[in-house]
DNA sequence: GCGGACTGCTTACCT
DNA sequence: ACAGGTAAGCAGTCCGCG
């Protein structure tokens, strides 16, 4: 009965913040121990090892640093020895505490108060807080009854305390310390001369900023080591085909194991079954593939053995190992017998960690949204993120081909299979000279998360954790969220869209037609550039401070801005895209050495994620220094900023035919008047403007955000086009291509007439096709992405979701994420899925339609109409 | 009862 | 769960129409 209780409580925890620590002190239940094997060395002395990761140990109830020395591939345990204590903080004295809220001072987990002075920077003023200190986090926060749910009112008890940790002794992942007499220090930096002549041009003799940019500056200059790691992939017996095992249960047994090491492991474990041989022929071709494979006549004995293997590594890399290998693994080898000491595999509430080192989980790293479109360039958006679409798009390298069922497969057929998975993993961490470790671990410096939170959190959690760690270094009190709205208010524009919260960018209406050599020019990172030079920042828009009511940076706004004291956010954002722009891009073109090179550039994408998210974030009210006066003025700002250089363009007399944002695009401009331009922006505005780049030809329909470009080179820039997008139908695709290649073939305005004629046959082969059925239905199929879950469709029920809910009678489940495929019918629905539908079911008239919007905003640019191109060529037939 | 004008929802895109 | 702006198609609603 009591048993019983525990394990109820036990899980209950587990759903709370701190789900690092899973037992509380002077439990005896579910002995935590890592065996002697799985735990780092903790010695007194040691070389300069990395930080992988920073966790608190609920066993030794303290923070625990995880090291690894590359040199001698050693992991270290670094357990703190200062005493640091989790906390939280309260405006309450501490008499008051003990008097009004006694329960503070009696609960289980209360350790101390002490007094410590901060600046509160929300409200302009030096405060005197009370620090409640505790014995484990959960005391804090995240149990039942915890210390924050007894005080009205807390400061930074929200914050997991692994973070808080790392703020308070200015641990930095990824960065190199070293262990001396018990301690740990950090490891120093050289800083090359180049870099600090660059940073001197910058900042000249403003002492404020060359002293913040100290603090960066190793970040970006510390060498990345490899580290040794290895990939995990695993297979497991399906009774029934396409229904994937339940990891949670683990009932079936695994049946092979491939690992792929950085080290040249290249190892399959597989399990013996009965009726399965190993012929002499399959035996042959493992040998060709170079991959070691050793068989187990147990489970169990194959469990041991990967154990032992995975405790050889600071680093394991899965693909998808959160959800499901790692957890698989984990769950089967406690059916199994193991106890979870012997178990090198910790299991969190939606992670899975390994207990010496790391675990990377790369389906949930590239699944974060910024590193999708910032990092990689949105190489692999669209179809669904698995390891095949992924390898494929940024090494071209795919999985292979399953004809049949795993559990179907022979020996060598499931080896195979197996060890390509698990060498697509690890070759996903080691292409262009390891250039995605590398940029997991500047993003780790940058934002100070240790590794395991950077690849599993999105952008806005990265910037939370950089400005609390800002906060802590400078004695800063962290705002609560309410409080910063309480103090700023809401937005004072209205968004053109209906339920957006605040006006956002202009985009200039495009004048149709086909035009020869157009200029783009570009603000350089504008809303960066526009934080940095107003001084915008959540403590310094609204201050206040009543003598700065009259700074107001755009007059149409009530906002205004101090002057007086630097912004946070200013400062930090005004450091990164500093260096990004003036420093690390400068210096990756410049360098000759091709290995700094790529490293450079690698700073310089991980510095562009940070940038390009740190506007967005003021007005996302999920971020924690959520402020919409910030971002309405960061928009509006960049609206003026626009609008005067349309307007100073004009009396130049440039040209314009374009612009959204930050670009305007500029027609056969005289040089000298686009560089006076250019050096009035810089000169009136102050902010970067560059020439992007210059089109031979651009075709613009009329439509914003919709253009096709021709580079110098001959390439097309194709921006927003129905006959680019992922949904649309191959055959329509095609036929786009197919026009354009018309057009791009044209060196010559004057060509337009002779290509006209070429243009209306293929678009009448392409429509003759169609009505003749000739289409098959696999390049008439849309693809489109559900979003949520079926039931939540409630508002209207929109064709992919129809022809979802079709698939569901057929007993093919679909959820959010999944792409429905399918084809636009003259049935009841209007639709079906590509798997049900016949060709002649299919409704012409939709694809004619299809057809004309994706082919008339090509044509629009040309001044025909695509009624005009059909009609002359049937009439041209008669 | 039916079709056109309208709004709203949804997805995919641009910066 | 970084933002707002735009294009496009379809679902659903309202209204006029003997």
């Amino acid at each position: 009965m009591v048993k019983k209780i525990r394990e109820e409580e036990y899980r209950f925890e587990e759903d709370f913040e701190e789900e690092e620590v899973q037992l509380r002190e002077g439990e005896e239940f579910e002995e935590e121990s890592i065996s002697f094997e799985i735990r780092g060395e903790t010695p007194s002395i040691s070389p300069p090892a990395i930080v992988l990761s920073v966790t608190y140990d609920g066993k030794a109830g303290r923070a625990l640093v995880k090291l690894y020395d590359p040199v001698n591939d050693r992991i270290y345990f670094w357990y703190d020895n200062t005493g640091h204590r989790p906390y939280l903080l309260t405006d309450i004295d501490p008499v008051d505490i003990v008097t009004r809220f006694p329960r503070v001072i009696q609960h289980r987990g209360f350790s101390h108060l002490e007094l410590v002075r901060k600046y509160d920077a929300l409200n302009d003023r030096e405060v005197v807080m009370t620090k409640v200190c505790a014995k484990d986090p959960l005391s804090i926060g995240g149990a039942r009854e915890s210390i924050r749910d007894i005080l009205p009112k807390t400061w930074e008890s929200k914050i997991k305390y692994h973070l808080c940790y790392i703020y308070d002794r200015d641990i930095i992942p990824g960065m190199f310390y070293r262990i001396e007499n018990g301690k740990l220090v950090k490891v120093d930096i050289d800083i090359p001369q180049e870099v600090r002549d660059f940073v001197h041009k910058l900042y000249g003799n403003d002492e404020y900023m060359l002293e913040e940019v100290e603090k960066w500056l190793p970040l970006f200059q510390a060498p990345i080591p490899h580290i040794k790691r290895l990939a995990i992939d695993i297979e497991v017996f399906t009774p029934k085909e396409n229904k994937i095992p339940k990891p949670e249960e683990a009932n079936y047994e695994i049946i092979s194991i491939a690992l792929a090491g950085s080290d040249g492991l290249r190892r399959v474990l597989v399990l013996k079954r009965p009726g399965l041989d190993l012929t002499w022929e399959q035996v042959e071709k493992l040998r060709d593939d170079d991959v070691e494979i050793m068989f187990f006549d147990s489970e169990y004995e194959m469990l041991r053995e990967l154990f032992k293997i995975v405790c050889q590594y600071p680093l394991i890399v899965t693909f998808n190992g959160d959800n499901f290998d790692l957890k698989y693994i984990y769950n089967r080898a406690l059916k199994l017998g193991f106890r979870k000491d012997e178990i090198p595999i910790i299991s969190k509430r939606d992670e899975m960690t390994v207990a010496l080192g790391v675990h990377v989980d790369l389906y949930k790293f590239f699944n974060i949204r910024a590193i999708e479109t910032y990092a990689f360039g949105g190489k692999y958006r669209g179809a669904e993120k698995t390891l095949d679409t992924i390898a494929s798009a940024l090494v071209k390298m795919k999985k292979i081909p399953r004809d049949k069922p795993i559990n179907e497969m022979d020996y060598a057929e499931l080896v195979n299979y197996n060890f390509r998975d698990a060498f697509l993993t690890l070759y996903l961490t080691m292409y262009d000279n390891e250039l995605v470790m590398k940029l997991i671990i500047l993003l780790s410096r940058i934002s100070k998360l240790p590794i395991d939170d950077i690849t599993r959190s999105q952008v806005s959690a990265w910037i939370k954790n950089m400005m609390y760690y800002e906060h802590r270094r400078r004695g800063w009190l962290i705002p609560e969220k309410e409080d910063i709205i309480n103090v700023k208010g809401e937005a004072a524009t209205k968004a053109i869209i209906k339920g957006k919260k605040y006006l956002g960018a202009i985009v200039i209406d495009p004048v149709p037609g086909i035009f020869p050599n157009v200029c783009v020019v570009d603000f350089a990172s504008l809303y960066p550039s526009i934080i940095k030079k107003w001084n915008l920042s959540y403590e310094t828009v609204k201050c206040p401070d009543e003598t700065q009511k009259n700074n107001r940076p755009y007059p149409d706004l009530p906002h205004w801005v101090c002057y007086n004291r630097r912004g946070l956010t200013s400062t930090i954002i005004g450091i990164l895209r500093d260096m990004r722009v003036y420093v690390y891009k400068k210096i990756a073109k410049t360098t000759n050495n091709p290995i700094l090179k790529q490293f450079y550039d690698v700073v310089q994408s991980a510095l562009k994620v940070f940038i390009n998210a740190s506007y967005g974030v003021f007005g996302a009210e999920t971020f924690q220094l959520y402020c919409p006066p910030v971002a309405e003025l960061v928009t509006a700002l960049g609206r003026l900023a626009m609008s005067m250089t349309l307007i100073k363009a004009l009396e130049l007399g440039l040209v314009p035919l374009y612009g959204d944002t930050d670009s305007l695009f500029i027609w056969s401009p005289d040089e000298e008047k686009l560089k006076e331009l250019i050096e009035w922006v810089e000169e009136t505005l102050g902010i970067d403007i560059d020439i992007d780049k210059t089109y031979r030809l651009v075709a613009m329909s009329g439509r914003k955000k919709n253009y096709i470009g021709i580079l110098p080179d001959g390439s097309l820039d194709i921006k927003g086009m129905v006959g680019k997008k992922r949904n649309t139908p191959d055959f329509v695709k095609e036929a786009f291509a197919d026009v354009l290649k018309i057009i791009s073939s044209m060196e010559k305005i004057t060509e337009v007439e002779t290509k006209l004629d070429e243009i209306r046959r293929k678009v009448k082969e392409y429509y003759d096709k169609l009505r003749r059925r000739e289409i098959p239905l696999n390049k008439l199929m849309v693809r489109m992405s559900l979003n949520k879950p079926l039931e939540q469709y409630t508002k209207n029920k929109p064709q992919h979701v129809k022809a979802a809910l079709q698939l569901k009678q057929y007993g093919i489940n679909v959820g959010p994420g999944d792409i429905i495929y399918f084809v636009k019918t003259r049935t009841k629905d209007g639709v079906k899925p590509v798997q049900l539908a016949r060709i002649d079911e299919v409704d012409i008239d939709k694809y004619v339609e299809y057809l004309r919007t994706s082919l008339e905003q090509v044509l629009d640019a040309l001044g025909i109409s695509f009624d005009e191109v059909l009609g002359a060529t049937k009439l041209s037939l008669v």
